[in-house]
DNA sequence: GCACTCAGATACAGGTCTGTATGTGATTTT
DNA sequence: AAAATCACATACAGACCTGTATCTGAGTGC
């Protein structure tokens, strides 16, 4: 019988638990100063260890970076499938808290990606992964309007999520000129106006 | 009479070709490697100097970035001001060569900005010059289409500005599957479905 | 329960970065 | 034309960062 409760981890569930807060520390502090302002000693400090942690569960930076990156994919998409279009964009809304933060990991991200290929790749998969989902809540309302859609869904689903970027770091620029319901006033009216143009075509 | 060509540079002229040199060398550097990865010796360098020029004209990188961003800002200004809707479109397109390289640098700056206030400031002025150019230019399209604007036409420029940021984010992650001209794609699309929406509210 | 293994800590070597202090030669001033 | 100035070069001190090499103590297998 085991009535034991196990405190004590095992060591390969110690050892996941070590690389996990590794990442989470990571991502904090590469939104807070940069991938390159955020050094390997600071990491491992905040997440409540030292240097040798760090060099024992990655490689080096570059890998960390890319682990992140992964993991942050795989969380994003275990959370958002199945879910519905409405329930994704009520997602999307609670998340706007941080979205600062958030936002300025994926363009650190996103720059270290240009001058590294396999940060490429696995961002790509990451972005792929918001368009379509884009596309498919747009084909939702199109469906629901009756109406066929202007252009190829996935390019309608590419603008949507560009704007949404686009509109968020505008806003972080100059958050007094930009209102906080700004990205989904634009989602809206691109729909509305998208639906205008559908029913013309048809 | 002076017939002498001043091939010799008096002391002030010298001093602001090495400052224009300088900042020249930090604008590319820091698309190539960042702001924080490039240091300001290899800046000096790459100017053709030693980091004494650099530490002569500058107070620290900190005041690199608010100036290099002032004389970009001023730059542009100038190069567009004046120009029609049309000519803008035909300039951004010249630019969009290496738009990577100057997608990066701004982006870069960006992110700098987050951290401090003063290249914020210097940041928002340039970015409500980009969205004011768009809304400028939109204004003069429905105009030609006889059509009043669905929104409001500041609402409109920051749609399209973010739109074009956040398109080309999206061509250098993906270059495959997002094409060069996504950009005037999408946001030809835009004007035809805005106009479509104007056509009903009048 | 004893030897083994290995995650993580500690110590160290080599390199790079920044900012300052001082030197120098060309230009400016008187 | 001598003195003063100043843009830029050079040298240096101190901090920090990375990656490796070695150590230690707590799980693991026999």
């Amino acid at each position: 019988m085991q009535y034991c409760i196990p405190v004590r981890l095992s060591r390969v569930e110690k050892q996941a638990q070590t690389r996990g807060r590794l990442l989470e520390a990571a991502g904090e502090l590469f939104a807070e100063r940069g991938v390159n302002g955020a050094s390997v000693e600071q990491i491992a400090e905040r997440a409540g260890y030292s240097r040798g942690a760090f060099y024992s569960n990655f490689e080096d930076k570059a890998e960390l970076v890319v682990a992140l990156l992964q993991e942050r994919t795989r969380r994003e998409h275990n959370e958002v499938k199945g879910l519905s279009w409405e329930r994704v964009r009520a997602w999307n809304r609670s998340r706007a808290r941080n979205v600062t933060e958030w936002l300025a990991l994926r363009t650190e991200l996103w720059l270290y990606s240009l001058r590294d290929g396999r940060v490429r790749r696995q961002l790509a998969e990451r972005e792929r992964l918001s368009r379509s989902a884009h596309a498919q809540g747009l084909a939702e309302v199109f469906r629901r309007a009756g109406v066929k859609p202007p252009a190829d869904i996935e390019f309608l689903g590419l603008i949507a999520h560009a704007l949404e970027d686009g509109l968020l770091i505008q806003r972080a620029i100059t958050p007094d000129e930009v209102r906080d319901e700004v990205v989904v006033d634009a989602v809206e009216l691109l729909c509305r106006s998208w639906i205008a143009l559908g029913d013309r075509t048809k």
